[in-house]
DNA sequence: TGCATCCGGTTTCATTTGCAACTAATCCAT
DNA sequence: ATGGATTAGTTGCAAATGAAACCGGATGCA
């Protein structure tokens, strides 16, 4: 028979892109809360509202929630956290009797403005490990191969959907 | 004042990098779950238990970790659905009364040779997307980032342990 | 040998997550 | 206008997770 490129038991899990990925994803996001997150008493989900409340300003849980790609149970849970703890503040969106608007409370910006530095220092920290071209690279084919998993997951495997 | 380039306003969420792998991942982690385990009816972490028992035949739960890593919790639990699926037997180790034998049944060898095949397939789908020389650029420097942010998190920055 | 310690693995408990159901408000077609 | 379908956001519940406690069994050493 045939040398089989799909015998089973030449497969390693350690050469498996899906599982490379996660581990590193992991690893750094490890990182990262333990350094920072914990240390503001923040979690994952909280620091990305942060982010881009503190960004634009004046966001709804909707928007925040696609400039996550956090679903929105996750962003209204860290949501309601972030203003338990005062760096939040949500209030009803006049236009729209359905919607909130979210905004930073001065102790809020004070974290965003704290936290930013270190996230930044972070990222530092890990692209001084390797070359800065290289650096560039990992970035724009990690965006490349992104895109192309979403393109994948996205749309139902073939036909268009049926005429309503 | 001087432009500062650690400005918080400027901070985009969506160009950190932790951010970016970590959205990476979770689209293609969610991609193959919903594919390929939930097919089989397997979580991933059981799938990286099967993975890697297929591989070396006979593994320890702590190997296992080892190669997954996973933590030791989360292997006794994949192993454990995994048994009750009737895809793995554990047996006690004769060498040493505390440790275990995994081993796949019959029906779990099949699922391993059924699965690995989609899995190959996914992977294929995703570098299709891409040139192959920026494919394989993207392992070798995820692999790198993902060993320097190892070394960045296990050691405590500085000091060597206290004399005990 | 006897005892303190260490180690592999499992269990428990408190959180966190994801999905589906739910409430309330807007939209739209009649 | 009015009722049915959508949309924004929250809540409830069941499954997944992580940390620490736990249970033998092995090991080292006096």
């Amino acid at each position: 028979m045939k040398p089989d490129a799909t015998a089973a038991a030449d497969f390693l899990l350690e050469a498996f892109l899906p599982y490379e990925l996660s581990v590193a994803a992991n690893r750094i996001s490890r990182l990262f809360a333990r350094r920072y997150s914990a240390e503001f008493g923040i979690s994952i989900a909280e620091w990305r509202v942060l982010a881009v409340v503190g960004r634009f300003g004046t966001l709804s849980p909707g928007g925040v929630a696609e400039r996550t790609e956090m679903d929105k149970v996750k962003v209204s849970r860290a949501a309601a956290s972030l203003v338990e703890a005062g760096l939040l503040e949500q209030s009803a969106d006049p236009q729209d009797g359905r919607a909130r608007r979210l905004r930073l409370t001065a102790r809020g910006t004070g974290v965003h403005q704290a936290i930013i530095p270190r996230a930044r220092a972070l990222e530092a920290q890990l692209s001084a490990g390797m070359d800065p071209g290289d650096w560039a690279t990992l970035r724009r084919l990690l965006r490349q191969v992104s895109a192309h998993a979403q393109a994948l997951d996205d749309p139902e495997p073939g036909r268009a959907p049926a005429v309503p």
